[in-house]
DNA sequence: ATCCAAAGATTACACCTGTAATCCTAAATC
DNA sequence: GATTTAGGATTACAGGTGTAATCTTTGGAT
């Protein structure tokens, strides 16, 4: 497998960063307030602790800001599907040599499967399949 | 996908220590020359950093030392399997919210991917199918 | 016997991370 | 108006990481 035309890479992301990034995807923009009550429950974290996660994103360029009034409006400014893909090409590099093939094996064989999931991943070859063929 | 029965967790492994790891796995016991060689050319590492490394990773339980006379050999003592899982969940949990199939889509839509490539995947998902099967 | 190079031991040092606490201000509430 | 409170700004602080340098010892080369 090897890689494509490369984007500009996307300011480096840590593990603690990446649950509130995924919170700011999904939900799209948000203030403090927001995104502290999204992660209540799931999480101890507090306020103070998310926003120095936010500061920290915004720092480095991975959220954009708005003021609106009194608040900010805290955006992704970074694309999801790019950091995504880079921090899988990263850890495929780091821990399986770069192959995509041992690492799906290993978890098939450490971990339950469900039906759909094989459903699932048989349709993402086959897709692949198709786009090779043509 | 679920989690089955987990041994007791394997130390936290960082990036430049993985490097480290994948050699003595690959190698198994070695000394420090050893490892510096084998290095050498693909990094720019000087021999006092692999010498932290692997001194860190020996305090953290990962190497297993052994003196050899005047030299030590060091030997990987936890499983290269098991480290390779618990990073791959992780990693998984972290940036895809635990899910393999939309990695796995990612990577084929932004890599281009050989038809051996394909063919080990399908088999991986052969096996895992039988294995559900039984 | 001497000197060098390789390895171990010790130390360095800035930057990143996780996880906040403090202080300040302004809006909302009583 | 006085008080609570949410949010911003600033500061904290220990531990991990990347990347070594320095000092010390010792076996091998000359």
């Amino acid at each position: 497998m090897s890689r494509r035309s490369t984007p500009p890479p996307a300011p480096k992301i840590s593990d603690a960063e990446w649950t509130v990034m995924n919170v700011l995807w999904e939900r799209g923009t948000s203030t403090l307030g927001e995104v502290v009550r999204e992660l209540e429950g799931r999480l101890h974290w507090k306020p103070r602790t998310v926003q120095s996660l936010i500061r920290r994103l915004t720092e480095k360029g991975a959220l954009a800001v708005e003021s609106v009034g009194r608040e900010f409006r805290y955006t992704p400014a970074v694309d999801q599907d790019q950091c995504q893909h880079e921090e899988s090409r990263s850890f495929l590099d780091r821990v399986f040599n770069g192959r995509l093939t041992p690492f799906v094996a290993g978890l098939m064989e450490r971990e339950e499967v469900t039906k759909d999931d094989l459903a699932a991943l048989r349709e993402v070859l086959a897709q692949a399949e198709k786009k090779l063929k043509k």
